[in-house]
DNA sequence: TGCCGATATGTCGCATTCGACATATTCTCT
DNA sequence: AGAGAATATGTCGAATGCGACATATCGGCA
C-alpha cells in the first residue's frame, strides 16, 4: 500500500503544531495524519483531565503503558481504530470523536 | 484484545438498519460498529454517485474488487483506517468524514 | 543532588488486516 | 430465459498492528 512515505515522516519526529505539509504528501495522507494527531491530543487531554496514568488506562484497555504512550504520540504504528477505541474507553461519545476528526489545526505558529 | 464478540456478530449478517444492540455489546463496541456502518454507507453512496465500479475504485486504492466489496459491507476484516482512506480517495473531506462518524442511526424501523 | 513515579523508545513474537485470486451470487439488459 | 457485467464470499500468504518487555528519559521533591 505504499505507506513508506508516511511512515518515514511520522518516524522523523514532527512536533505538535506542525504536520509536514512541506513534503510531497498527498492530500489524503495529510488528512489522515492530521486526524490521528487530533485524536491523539484528545486522548491525552481526556486522560489527564481524569488524573489517571498511562498504566491505568492501559489496564482498562487490556494493553500496555508503552502502547498507550505511542497512541498519545500518534506513533506511526498505531491505527485510527486503536485511537478511537481508547477514546471511547475513556468515555468519549461518537459526537466527540466526530469533533476531533473534523477539527482543523489551530495554526501555523511562528 | 477480545474481539471475538464483535467478530461473531459482524460475521452473523446483520442487515442495514440494525446494529445488534440486543446482544451484550458494550457501548464502545456498538459505537465502533455503528461508525463503521456509517462510513461504509458514505463510501458506497459516494462511489455510486460518481458512477464508477468497485474495480475502478480498487484500482485507485491499489487494492482489489473483493476488498472494496468488503469495505462497503463493513466486513469484520476491514479497519476504520481503510474505510477512511477509501473515502478520502474518493474526494471526501475531513469534515465529511466527521459528519459520517457523528451521524446517529436513522431509525429503529419496523 | 539522588531517588522515584511517569512517560518515551526500541524490539520482539503473535494476531489481525491486507491484497489477490477463485468462485458464487445478484442485477440489468434484450 | 440467457448472457454479461457488477458485486459478494471464502481462502490464502504477505504485510502491518498489536501487547509485552527492557530500558532510557523526564519531572518533581526531599
Amino acid at each position: 500500500m505504499k505507506t513508506s512515505k508516511k511512515k518515514k515522516l511520522e518516524a522523523a519526529g514532527w512536533k505538535v503544531g506542525d504536520a509536514a505539509d512541506f513534503l510531497e504528501l498527498s492530500r489524503e495522507e495529510i488528512a489522515l495524519v492530521d486526524m490521528k494527531l487530533s485524536l491523539a491530543k484528545s486522548l491525552r487531554d481526556r486522560r489527564e483531565s481524569k488524573g489517571i496514568t498511562q498504566i491505568a488506562l492501559a489496564k482498562t484497555l487490556n494493553s500496555s503503558q508503552s502502547r498507550v504512550a505511542k497512541v498519545e504520540r500518534a506513533d506511526a504504528s498505531v491505527s485510527i481504530d486503536l485511537l478511537m477505541r481508547a477514546l471511547l474507553a475513556l468515555g468519549a461519545t461518537r459526537t466527540e470523536l466526530a469533533k476531533a476528526i473534523g477539527r482543523r489545526k489551530s495554526s501555523r505558529a511562528a
